[in-house]
DNA sequence: GTCGGCTGACGTCAGCCTGG
DNA sequence: CCAGGCTGACGTCAGCCGAC
């Protein structure tokens, strides 16, 4: 009965949760990590957006003038507008 | 001859077992105690993460509407 | 006079006591038990939703990073 | 010691987690319930893509196809990619 | 099969806390 | 203040289950 999901001995009860916890907790902390790289990427484009913003505008050159309202907007180009 | 060489006697045999269940029943309180700790402990770990996990699915989703969302990621970068 | 009118006898009201505590204890194991288990079935609810949420975090962000979401999509709307 | 975050009597307890409980499995549906939505829409979109495809390919006239492969990523046009 | 380790449930005592 | 309600901890009995 030692390999049973509902062990009767308190130690084994403890030993199993606490193996769970360790699991989600992993499992959580790689989310969260890869959620951190993402964030920090977007920020970092969006700086470099920002930044080389000046340079880019000769692609406008002779025409209309960038929709500046978007700047900032990191989602202003997605295939579809999904505002709910 | 009456043989006592190891516990024949019924009162000691008695008292032995009942000694050892004594012990027994204290380190099964502690033991139960501490599970119950864990539980709790396990419930509010659990409660963070759920509540960090839910937070984090509301910036993705608000990302993926065209909200805004320079604000939060600088503020998060900021700390 | 001796006034037994309510429970002067203190041998009767050691058994009343004594009874009310059975009671008592009775009842109070009752609702710890009924407490670890809230506890155990509130572990086992935190438990699925924590994973369902990382797995659809995990969705999101695979999908913000260009990966083709379209097979769990379809997998999902289909039932 | 009724409104203690810790109360004495188990009673309380039970009642202070189901509380809790019920809080937070409304906040989760609630998420999962935009999601799905989220899904939905992402999908239908991706539908109409795929269907209004033939027809949209008079833009193309004259100049080159379509690049095939990004048919069928939901993300192809996001401003600044991310691949974590 | 029996025997010993753990645990469920009981009754009792001691102590905390609140309502009266 | 204190009588009473709940609970923590104890020792005991009964029962389960694995090891011998």
């Amino acid at each position: 009965m030692a390999a049973s999901n509902n062990p009767r001995k308190f130690s084994e009860k403890i030993a199993l949760h606490n193996q769970k916890q360790a699991e989600e907790t992993a499992a959580f902390e790689e989310v969260m990590k890869d959620l951190s790289l993402t964030r920090a990427h977007r920020l970092q484009l969006q700086k470099t957006q920002y930044l080389q913003l000046g340079q880019s505008r000769g692609q406008y050159y002779g025409g209309s003038l960038p929709n500046v309202n978007q700047i900032g907007n990191s989602a202003m180009d997605l295939p579809f507008q999904t505002p709910f | 001859t009456s043989q006592t060489s190891k516990t024949d006697d019924p009162q000691l045999k008695r008292e032995i077992r009942l000694m050892k269940n004594r012990e027994a029943a204290r380190e099964c309180r502690r033991k139960k105690k501490e599970y119950v700790k864990c539980l709790e402990n396990r419930v509010a770990v659990l409660e963070n993460q759920n509540k960090t996990l839910i937070e984090e699915l509301k910036t993705l989703k608000d990302l993926y509407c065209h909200k805004s969302v320079l604000g939060k990621d600088l503020q998060k970068a900021a700390r």
